[in-house]
DNA sequence: GCGATCAGGT
DNA sequence: CACACCTGATCGC
């Protein structure tokens, strides 16, 4: 739960994600998402009445968070005070004291934070500074170097301070499955009990919050039915998300809910008050989302885990894991890092001392002369940070070069666009937007490299390259280029981008994998001999980082399904394509062979197509073919590299491990049955490797 | 009657 | 484990 009582040090004139209290005097409001822990006083009359005297205050969200919020009765009096920013397009607000008049001058730009549908991250750049405050996020690893938008150039903007969810940032919860790997877990589980007969039906069992939407569209469009819903009034304007839901109860997947569910659920009966169809019984069988974690030691074993005889758990996670967060915060590395969560069983000292180390003080303790290739960050003088176009003029060092992203740098000039909001014009976008070209970075070294180090935070090479020279970019400061660039935007959910899933999927790297087994026990761990069968993908990465030094064991989540089989479907299909398949064109060799390894999965990523737009070749790297709807891959593909698994990149190009054979889907289908049905499965042991245990 | 807070549950 | 709620009881206005 946030603990952030919504000011930041650096610009304590607005508040973000906190209503109350001191936030009542507040020149401007941000809400990140749409989680009730994140909107404490948001209706409350003081702030309504504040708002009836006030009225050049507002409010700023993403247009879907702008959308769920006012869908809800309770927060119209918002309506005509809420400002939608787009993701990604950097806008000017006017900070106004009404009593006073004094003006500051603020750019916010919206990050994707994949969270829950709508779930922004908000970078400020003003006077005081570059500060960005996460709000919740789960972004995978090598996510952050991929947002355009947190870099200037081919560094990372020179960040003041990071507000960050600390939910899981203790060493306990080192690592949660992917995205990816938990849909497919899941996928396979529901695919196996409901294709049994128009009888078996799953429930759903998830809470009353926003952030399952990407579950509920995935499995719809690979399963080709549509999830049960009690409402869906709010996704009205969002057709992809409301494509895949119905409160029509003849499907065989729910997510209803009830008070007494688990009661009803006793009784055979679904949340909605159905128990039979065509007077036949319903085979009732539920899964409850929750999150699962392993231990930077504990092999990870199951994404699925069986509660009951006619129940599971699946992972499920809303929050990235320690992992994902140090990976996160190390990349972007402010000078002060600030924890929004005391995860509980911790201390804020605790949590502290974690994010220290990943921060640039610490790293300014060093020697002076480092390594090139430690050298994480060239420490700057800051003063003020905002201009960090300018600051590439003073790096006297080389600067190492933290650019995971391979997308291509512009080579001539690029289009930034600007967008302005003027507290006096209440509508959304009155953007005017001023596009403003600047040059490039002249590209110079730009050049994309492929930094292959891990994601992990530890990594310590480093490609150095020399700091690019920028142009500067005059007046207007806060231009950010966009490029194309396709980060996994997750709004996702609303722009149907779950395809996400494959995020996952895709990840392969990322991988980890977990299997969906079941291991004699409900509960995994077992390892011996349990029957992994993972929802990731083929690609068993190696995982350098934990298992790396286990050994393979470390692996023994054999993965049973290959990516491509999940993809087969693709699953997107339809998704993809509703979303703007951007193709990014160029792409890194390395990918390309990583394309080749998983060629199916498909995914679209939303903003791809718009930015595509400008899309300029990279340097030497050869242009991906994109054909239909593969174009997604294109996505994937990115995240391969960056990815997080992928720390290293080379892990995906292991082919498999020697031992390992793809499994058939029909084998699969033959495990998730057993599963399902709550038979013992027999194990069939497979090594790993001599290593393995 | 409403809100805030706390306890308890899923 | 913990998340993001929901319900109910109590207290104050």
């Amino acid at each position: 739960m946030s603990s952030f009582e919504g000011q930041m040090a650096e610009y304590p004139t607005i508040s973000i994600d906190r209503f109350d209290r001191e936030n009542l005097r507040a020149r401007a409001y941000f809400l990140s998402h749409c989680h009730k822990d994140h909107m404490k006083g948001l209706r409350a009359p003081t702030l309504k009445r504040r708002l009836e005297c006030s009225l050049k205050v507002y409010l700023y969200c993403s247009p879907v968070t702008k959308e769920l919020l006012l869908t809800n009765p309770k927060y119209r009096f918002w309506e005509k005070r809420i400002i939608s920013i787009e993701v990604e397009t950097p806008t000017q607000i006017s900070l106004i004291d009404e009593a006073s008049g004094e003006k500051e001058e603020i750019v916010v730009t919206l990050l994707p934070a994949g969270h829950c549908p709508g779930s922004v991250m908000f970078l400020f750049q003003g006077d005081n500074g570059t500060v960005l405050y996460t709000g919740d996020f789960r972004l995978a690893k090598g996510e952050a170097a991929r947002m355009e938008l947190l870099h200037s150039g081919d560094r990372v903007k020179d960040i003041q301070s990071v507000y960050l969810d600390t939910t899981f940032c203790d060493p306990r919860f080192y690592e949660i499955p992917s995205r990816g790997e938990c849909l497919n877990g899941i996928l396979e589980l529901v695919r196996s009990w409901i294709t049994r007969s128009p009888y078996h039906v799953v429930w759903l069992n998830c809470k009353a919050a926003y952030g399952y939407e990407y579950l509920f569209t995935n499995l719809s469009e690979e399963l080709g039915v549509q999830v049960h819903v009690d409402k869906l009034d709010m996704f009205r304007n969002m057709p992809d998300i409301l494509h895949h839901l119905t409160t029509d109860r003849s499907t065989p997947i729910h997510a209803c809910r009830h008070p007494k569910a688990e009661e009803y659920f006793q009784w055979n009966k679904l949340p909605c008050g159905i128990t039979s169809k065509n007077r036949i019984p319903l085979q009732t069988i539920s899964i409850k989302p929750s999150t699962m974690w392993f231990g930077e030691r504990t092999r990870k074993t199951n994404v699925i885990v069986r509660t009951g005889e006619c129940s599971y758990r699946a992972c499920f996670s809303f929050h990235s894991s320690f992992s994902e967060i140090k990976d996160f915060l190390s990349y972007i590395c402010p000078v002060n890092a600030y924890p929004n969560v005391i995860p509980v069983g911790t201390t804020m000292d605790k949590v502290i001392e974690i994010l220290k180390p990943l921060c640039r003080s610490s790293q300014s303790t060093e020697p002076k002369y480092k390594p090139l290739g430690k050298l994480k960050r060239a420490r700057r003088v800051h003063l003020d940070s905002e201009e960090e176009d300018d600051d590439l003029f003073d790096d006297p060092l080389p600067v190492p070069l933290r650019h995971k992203v391979p997308y291509q740098e512009t080579l001539h000039s690029e289009v930034f666009s600007m967008t302005t909001v003027s507290q006096n014009q209440p509508e959304e976008l009155r953007q005017s937007q001023g596009f403003c070209k600047a040059e490039s970075m002249q590209s110079s070294l730009l050049t994309n490299f492929v930094d292959c180090e891990e994601s992990n935070s530890e990594s310590e090479e480093e490609l150095e390259v020399s700091a690019s020279l920028q142009g500067d970019l005059g007046p207007i400061t806060l231009h950010q280029q966009k490029a194309d660039t396709d980060v996994p935007q997750w709004e996702v959910f609303f722009k149907r981008n779950d395809e996400i899933t494959d995020e996952g999927l895709e990840n392969f790297p990322s991988s980890t994998e977990a299997g969906v087994s079941q291991s004699p026990k409900l509960f995994s761990d077992s390892d011996g001999d349990s029957t992994h069968i993972s929802s990731q993908n083929s690609s068993q990465s190696t995982h350098i980082t934990e298992q790396g030094s286990q050994g393979c064991d470390s692996q023994p989540d054999t993965v049973l399904l290959s990516s491509q089989e999940r993809n087969s479907r693709d699953i997107s299909s339809l998704n993809k394509d509703e979303y703007r398949p951007k193709i990014k064109e160029n792409i890194p060799a390395s990918q390309m062979e990583q394309n080749v390894l998983c060629p199916k999965d498909t995914y679209s990523d939303s903003k791809n197509r718009d930015q595509d737009v400008t899309i300029v070749p990279s340097v030497g790297e050869p242009t991906i073919i994109s054909g239909g709807k593969h174009v997604l891959e294109e996505k994937r593909l990115l995240n391969f590299s960056t990815n997080a698994d992928s720390q290293s990149s080379s892990d995906f190009e292991i082919p498999s491990t020697p031992e390992a054979e793809l499994p058939k889907r029909e084998h699969l289908q033959y495990l998730y049955e057993k599963l399902a049905a709550g038979e013992s499965i027999v194990v069939e042991k497979r090594k790993c490797s001599s290593l393995d245990i």
